[in-house]
DNA sequence: GCAAAAATCATCCTAAAGTATGAAGCCCGT
DNA sequence: ACGGGCTTCATACTTTAGGATGATTTTTGC
């Protein structure tokens, strides 16, 4: 409690007790050299400045320098890797058999007609036929629609 | 030149001229009124409270108020729904012209060229000649493995 | 002003995608 | 047993996409 006073005005009560010590000096010398009529000016400027230099110092010690905080924010963007859930819904919704799914995540990843075939171990024509009914059902007309909607509609992922 | 040394020191000519003016007052009480022993303390003590306001004062217009600037980073963690920011170093890396990239991003929409060409007011062999180039740019044999790979990179949305 | 890049357009051709139609075999529920 | 859906495959055809080549105009950067 009272290191805490003594801590927190510290400045306040070196001011205090300059200013004390300095009157005790002047009043010792008035009383050992009667030379006030004769120096007073000298006093008088020499008091001046030295309690305006504790004036700066006190001010340059009660100011705190500002402290100014500036929040830069940096996005991290949230990867959703390996973590797809399928729609079940949209899926059970649409009707689409397994294999139809399976040619539309193929066509999704690139793959021509050909590759998809190969993939899946089927001919061209089988493909051909799946991509058919697969638009049917999806209600589209090529196959970027599919995989637009297939995507939007969190299908595939 | 002499206005401007009077506004370069005015501070300083201030002080100055209130320490004069202070022992002008004082000299003239010490005249008229012969009660220095009496209240020489008080005197002594005002001086230095004036000064040492004076000398806050001074420091406070002298030294300017430091700003410490402190920079903090907070990381913002943004789910990738709907604040899609394209990935510009992959997009210089590939080097995509300004048309390619509507062409590839209408392409991803599932439009055919045909449409995209009336979309952006041009020519059907115009968006043949932007497919060409951005297959080109991006490695790709056709669109579906276009688009694929634009989403993958970021892109596209 | 000049060179390079971008944008636009064309022609000719090939490849791939997409449509229509049909058929056969397998599996499951009634 | 039968019907419906799924899977597979075929043929013939049309439409769209993609490649190659070339030209002109506009824009951009030095």
């Amino acid at each position: 409690m009272a290191a805490s006073f003594l801590s927190k005005h510290k400045h306040i009560i070196l001011y205090g007790v300059c200013l004390a010590l300095l009157l005790f000096l002047l009043k010792w010398l008035e009383l050992r050299l009667i030379i006030i009529n004769h120096a007073f000016e000298v006093y008088i400027g020499a008091i001046a400045v030295i309690f305006t230099a504790l004036g700066i110092w006190l001010a340059l010690k009660l100011t705190k320098p500002k402290v100014r905080t500036v929040i830069v924010e940096k996005e991290v963007y949230i990867q959703h890797e390996g973590e797809f859930t399928p729609n079940e819904r949209e899926l059970q919704q649409l009707g689409l058999s397994n294999r139809e799914l399976e040619v539309l995540q193929l066509m999704a990843a690139g793959l021509s007609n050909q590759e998809i075939a190969g993939r899946l171990f089927v001919s061209l024509n089988t493909i051909k036929t799946h991509s058919s009914r697969l638009f049917e059902k999806m209600d589209v007309k090529r196959r970027t629609q599919a995989v637009e909607k297939a995507k939007r509609l969190r299908i595939i992922p």
